[in-house]
RNA sequence: GGGAGCUUAGCUCAGCUGGUUCAGAGCACCUGGUUUACACCCAGGGGGUCACAGGUUCGAAUCCUGUAGCUCCCA
């Protein structure tokens, strides 16, 4: 037999056994008979590198994807990346920025070139890292969000809301970040607290020598001031009913406005009004049909609007107006004050709330199945509670901004005629053109102009379930008929909503059913500190050097073991290094099997046979409530229950049971129960540690080329013998007890001992009589109906044991130590008594619960008589 | 400001519709241990008035109310 190394180590598997796989074309899935299990990947996006949050994810998914094969279904895992437009354009023009080369003097075509290329060379790195992981992808299947037949897609489905009236464009105050030029979701908006200053400025009321002091933080947006707006039931202000106001600097006149939105409380109670700048404003802007005047450029410079500071930055036209209103007697007072601040997610830059012309999807009605199907669990979210989450946002929901002011993504099929704001959707120039015809029937080609901007990345995403088995384009096609619904989704809750949600809408939209059955929302992982994990940190550990320092393997159980769903993971090392010990545990447990020799022709000893009939139990009902864990995708728990069953029961209790004397051999019998029982256990433990696995099953028995245990069916559940699991049990406490008396009394394992055993009513199991003797060194174990003088005593329910210890027994301790127990047991069975003499509990509580406390009642009885006995004969020494 | 959720051992969490073992697990910690699978190990052990205060109940970590602290979402 080949000598085997006492540690596992998993760089000499894990490459082996991914190619090895991927040879046989293992992870490729087609449609057949068999029932589909279908994961599509949150896609990644192209300019990321593998983080913890992706190796928790996806770790996640192999589980889940290589235990539904295991379990007979047709499994499939696709694999694909999204195109990040706002990230992946800052990207290529910092890059070209630093060749030298400004994006403006490029044109589209030129700019999406280089797009494309840094695409082609680092938009694949987190598909290659999950391989390390060992992440059981699909790689045919692998999709790109602007493949041709998802861009396709997508540009179908615009076309196709547009044509139902449910794309919209229209001026809206957006996020605008100046310094990417371009609008921003709410969600890719950063709000941090900022120390700043609020400013009280006083504007003169026209024809009166009376002024109104209002406060703001940003006095520069004076300039664009439609109103003044104070709260309709304060006094200080109700005489300025029907008044106006001038505006410092620009000298304009514009109302009052009397709107209850304005908190009385804060600063002087009255508010500037700038629709252009403020959202709120901008309401009351449409509510009073104010002017509204947008004084901002769109990299954040002041525009001719604006009056004053033309072409100066935002920031400095705020230190520059600042002395000018003290110039001007207008400035009151500056007190400090604290307010957060928006930040571009990408850029960094302080976001500017901007009026701006975009398009939109209406939302309202598209949502409402959407709703439905999660509140009805036709699509379950687990854990549950954000279904609460999932509902506040569904019913609060606003119009989508779906264009982005930028170049990489797909360009919106909205074709302008004539330099107008006229316009006609379609696919291509060519179909523009006929329907540009129809009202202008000259119009030539040249004529039309199609939309320079692109739609929002999630335009795309939110068909992936759809768009990666081409359902949108030809629906009728065999993958989605086969496929679609898809099972399970893994992702954070962070994206539930302008992610999975709108999938979710969108499945019911175009496929008329959900996308998956279920969701499950993983936690964030944090560093020891409780910050989240990122780049920018610079906290997260390199999951590649993770892997090389603990093997994949090790890397997946230590992040399942703590990342219940739905919980944050603070991740530590130390998880690995667990998974990488269970790793090794595996290994030498193997180790040990595989050095025995056999004897075929030697009986099998009663107590292997018992052992095996045990474990074969307890194997068997970990299988069943490892199911039930799956079930509930309870995956750490269920990880957790298999570990427990590997190291502690087969490990700990099975293999010392069956384990033969030093060099001698092992019947065949046994080895063969071994065998077949680690066969299951490396099954078990397969989804979650594919490489150690594979390696051993692939050593453990003769295989062939093309074998492999992730093509073997998982162990179901069977009977099992529930009187023999709470027998052994028992088994473990006699033998724990009798491990300490060893220990206490400083009897080695190699000294064989003597056991009595008294029974006080409940009987003494017999045929365990075996096995303790084989894990506690047992010369004999006696029957007796009288106490033993001489030995060490202990318990196990009311069984009365007893060990002879000859000279090593010291009255005095022993006394001590018994009148300790009976203490214990007397305030037991007063408690209990108690209990029992509460008239109200025994007419009140079920048969059941008065029946157990009696059962307690007699037990410590027995117990405290017994005790007693043995403290009597021993003061009478 | 509005909404949701959380608070159980040093850490991360279980504990389902109130009632079987004075509250469970893993890790960490402590004490022993080099014999022939594994020190990436073995055998033991300690540790929680279940955030706090009330209430319902024969009985509450579990249900209700309030308080405090934390987190997230929306504005």
């Amino acid at each position: 037999m080949k000598e085997i190394e006492a540690k596992y180590n998993p760089a000499l598997t894990e490459d082996k056994w991914y190619s090895y796989w991927m040879k046989n074309n293992f992870f490729r899935s087609t449609p057949d008979n068999r029932e589909p299990y279908t994961i599509v990947i949150p896609p990644p996006n192209v300019t990321g590198v593998l983080h913890m949050g992706h190796m928790l994810n996806n770790t996640l998914q192999d589980v889940l994807i290589r235990r539904a094969r295991m379990l007979g279904k047709n499994a499939c895992w696709v694999p694909g990346t999204d195109h990040a437009s706002i990230a992946t354009e800052a990207r290529v023009v910092a890059k070209l920025k630093e060749q030298g080369i400004d994006k403006k003097s490029l044109t589209r075509e030129e700019f999406l070139k280089h797009a494309w290329e840094w695409k082609e060379k680092h938009g694949g790195i987190i598909l290659e890292q999950l391989k390390k992981l060992g992440a059981s992808c699909d790689w045919e299947r692998t999709c790109f969000t602007m493949d041709k037949p998802l861009s396709e897609s997508v540009i179908k489905v615009f076309i196709d809301l547009y044509n139902k009236g449910l794309i919209y464009r229209g001026v809206r105050m957006v996020n605008w970040d100046p310094q990417a030029k371009t609008a921003v979701s709410d969600e890719e908006v950063i709000y941090k607290e900022e120390q700043s200053n609020l400013y009280f400025v006083k504007y003169k009321i026209e024809n009166s020598e009376e002024y109104i002091t209002i406060a703001t933080t940003r006095p520069e947006t004076i300039l664009g001031d439609t109103a003044v707006c104070v709260h309709p039931e304060d006094e200080r202000y109700a005489h300025l009913k029907g008044k106006k106001v001038i505006i410092p600097l620009v000298n304009r006149a514009v109302p009052i406005i009397f709107d209850s939105y304005v908190d009385r409380e804060f600063g002087t109670g009255a508010l500037k009004v700038t629709p252009a700048h403020d959202i709120n404003d901008y309401e009351l802007g449409i509510k009073y049909n104010l002017e509204t005047i947008d004084i901002f450029n769109d990299d954040g410079t002041l525009s001719e609007k604006a009056g004053f500071y033309i072409g100066i930055d935002r920031f400095e036209a705020k230190k520059l107006i600042v002395p000018e209103l003290e110039k001007l007697e207008n400035l009151v007072k500056i007190e400090k004050y604290n307010n957060k601040l928006g930040y571009s997610e990408r850029t960094n830059a302080v976001i500017e709330p901007k009026l701006s012309l975009q398009w939109f999807l209406k939302m309202k009605d598209l949502s409402t199945p959407a709703l439905d199907n999660v509140m009805n669990d036709n699509i379950q979210l687990i854990p549950a509670k954000f279904k609460n989450t999932y509902r506040h946002w569904m019913e609060n929901v606003k119009d989508w901004c779906v264009s982005r002011q930028l170049w990489w993504g797909q360009q919106i099929p909205a074709w302008y005629i004539k330099d107008s704001h006229e316009f006609v959707i379609a696919e291509n120039i060519e179909t523009a053109l006929v329907l540009a015809r129809v009202k202008y029937p000259e119009i030539t080609a040249s004529e039309l102009k199609q939309d320079e901007d692109v739609l929002d990345t999630w335009f795309s995403s939110w068909l992936w379930p759809i768009s990666v088995f081409d359902g949108i384009r030809n629906p009728e096609n065999a993958d989605i008929k086969y496929y679609y619904p898809t099972n399970d989704l893994v992702t954070a809750p962070e994206i539930l909503f302008f992610w999975v949600a709108r999938m979710i809408i969108a499945g019911y939209e175009y496929i008329g059913d959900k996308p998956f059955s279920n969701v499950y929302l993983t936690g964030i992982v944090r560093d020891k500190q409780g910050r989240k994990m990122s780049k920018s940190l610079g906290n997260s550990p390199d999951p590649i050097e993770l892997m090389q320092k603990y093997g994949a393997d090790g890397v997946r159980v230590g992040m399942l073991l703590c990342s219940p769903a739905g919980n944050d993971l603070p991740f530590d090392e130390n998880l690995t290094e667990q998974g990488r010990n269970f790793g090794n545990k595996i290994w030498n447990a193997f180790r040990l099997i595989n050095q025995w020799e056999v004897d075929e022709k030697a009986d099998q000893p009663e107590h292997s046979k018992i052992a095996i009939e045990w474990f074969n139990s307890i194997l068997n009902k970990t299988l069943e409530s490892v199911e039930d864990n799956f079930s509930k995708y309870r995956i750490s728990e269920a990880l957790m229950e298999i570990y427990k069953l590997f190291w502690d029961e087969f490990s700990s209790w099975y293999l010392e049971i069956i384990k033969p004397a030093y060099q001698q051999p092992i019947d065949g019998a046994t080895l063969k129960s071994s065998i077949e029982f680690f066969d299951k256990l490396l099954k078990l433990l397969h989804p979650f540690m594919p490489f150690i696995t594979e390696e051993i099953w692939q050593i453990i028995e003769h295989r062939n080329y093309g074998e492999s245990i992730m093509i073997t069916q998982m162990p179901k559940f069977e009977k099992y013998n529930e009187q023999l699991l709470t027998d052994f049990e028992n088994l473990k406490e006699l033998t724990a007890n009798i491990r300490t008396i060893r220990t206490e009394r400083g009897f080695p394992m190699k000294e064989s001992i003597q056991l009595f055993i008294k029974s006080n009513g409940e009987k003494n199991n017999v045929y365990l009589n075996s096995v303790t003797s084989k894990l506690c060194n047992l010369t004999s174990i006696i029957e007796t109906s009288e106490k033993i003088e001489n030995t060490a005593t202990f318990h196990v329910k009311t069984i009365e044991y007893f060990i002879p210890i000859g000279t090593k027994l010291n009255i005095e301790d022993e006394i001590n130590k018994l009148q300790q127990e009976l203490d214990y047991l007397r305030g037991f069975l007063l408690s209990v008594n108690n209990k029992l003499a509460n008239e109200k509990f025994v007419n009140h509580a079920p048969e059941q619960v008065v029946k157990i406390e009696l059962a307690k009642k007699s037990d410590a009885e027995i117990k405290i008589k017994s005790i007693e006995n043995q403290i009597e004969s021993l003061t009478n020494k």
